[in-house]
DNA sequence: AAATGTGAAGTTGTTCACAGCT
DNA sequence: AGCTGTGAACAACTTCACATTT
């Protein structure tokens, strides 16, 4: 699991409530898929993985918006989750530090089709032939700066080697951005405002070790 | 951040205090390289991101390690660590769908490093050229349960395409598989004794996009 | 003096039980 | 009748305050 490391500035819904609209959406969309107009919570749930009632408490936090008797719409509660998280519209995201695991993230699909886009990707070694056939431009760190201000990004996806990721988390922060998914395996220091969610795959391995144990 | 998605059958120390501990042993490896021989929990916590009275209170469940007035012996806290999440000896994994990110957690060094050696891959595609220069041999599909079997491996990897991603689950499950880090952006249902850890990011993105509005 | 270990208090998150719509 | 919405009970986690040890 990743981990929240920031406190955000409107904590209105819970974080792990808003972890959870993230998944439900999911299950909405393929609902969606299946054309069905209206679903239960019991239904949702289940297909999220949840209980009904941490389900329908979940979303009250965004209104009232079910229907006794009925279930909830799911074009209307989808856009709702949408409008709630702020995925609505695209958001730019930069990414830097083009490795292995940088350079397939780049070639991921998936980010577009959940409302985000990589506008740009930075390395070091920008410039050189070894980035032929990524679907985003490898841009110089000289440009970092300030193609994050021209396009107005706020998100950055960290994938730069825990040695240079402190630096670098200083260069995007000082430029703008407010909200930093990082795979660098180390604790960024970051101001009050900036939010950081950490992914480290060794540490969910551990994580996994440790229960798995009988 | 990933989710923890059944629950363990041992389940003395917390669920948090586990994936701490993990963080921690990352900062002990990082003093140890220092040459510091002791550390106080302030300052380890502080390296560590979380308050000292946390840190304290997480070791408890390692039992009583601290020397009152000078602090924790990095060396045994370590050991003591590694012993618990059970990540002293080597851990086999095997990751099944060698894919863009597949690829690159394949080529990710870090793993050797945190005890875990992925011993196998496999992929439908497996055969064909395009998986030369990789540092670990992919398999095809139906090797997967035979080699789980004679490695006794317990812990698997999955970067598969979500259509594929609950059949997959449940070959490694009857196999023996009983930890399962899933990359597929769906709910696994697994056994209660299988223990799930999901890395969405997509749902990590989401969650920064809604913590950084204003 | 300096730092750990821990019961108790405080906070956050989950589940229950059932009232209230449709 | 069926299903949502929610206060209240419950459980998990975090922080505090301070006794305890070196």
């Amino acid at each position: 699991m990743s981990s929240v490391v920031k406190k955000p500035i409107r904590q209105n819904i819970p974080r792990k409530s808003v972890y959870r609209l993230s998944v439900y959406l999911r299950c909405l969309n393929r609902l969606k898929s299946n054309l069905l107009q209206t679903v239960s919570s019991e239904a949702l749930a289940h297909a999220a993985g949840v209980k009904s009632t941490q389900l329908r408490k979940d979303l009250t936090y965004l209104g009232q918006i079910g229907t006794r008797g009925r279930g909830y719409d799911v074009d209307q509660l989808s856009a709702l989750i949408n409008e709630t998280l702020g995925t609505n519209s695209l958001q730019p995201v930069v990414l830097i530090g083009v490795g292995n695991l940088g350079a397939a993230l780049l070639r991921y699909r998936g980010f577009g089709e959940e409302g985000f886009r990589i506008v740009a990707a930075f390395d070091l070694q920008a410039g050189e032939g070894r980035f032929a056939g990524l679907p985003v431009a490898v841009h110089p760190m000289s440009k970092l700066a300030p193609m994050i201000i021209e396009h107005s990004v706020r998100m950055a996806i960290l994938t730069v080697p825990a040695a240079v990721a402190q630096e670098v988390a200083n260069q995007v922060v000082a430029a703008g951005i407010t909200g930093i998914l990082n795979f660098a395996p180390l604790v960024l220091t970051v101001p009050e405002e900036v939010m950081v969610n950490n992914v480290n795959l060794a540490i969910e391995l551990e994580n996994l070790s440790y229960f798995i144990q009988e």
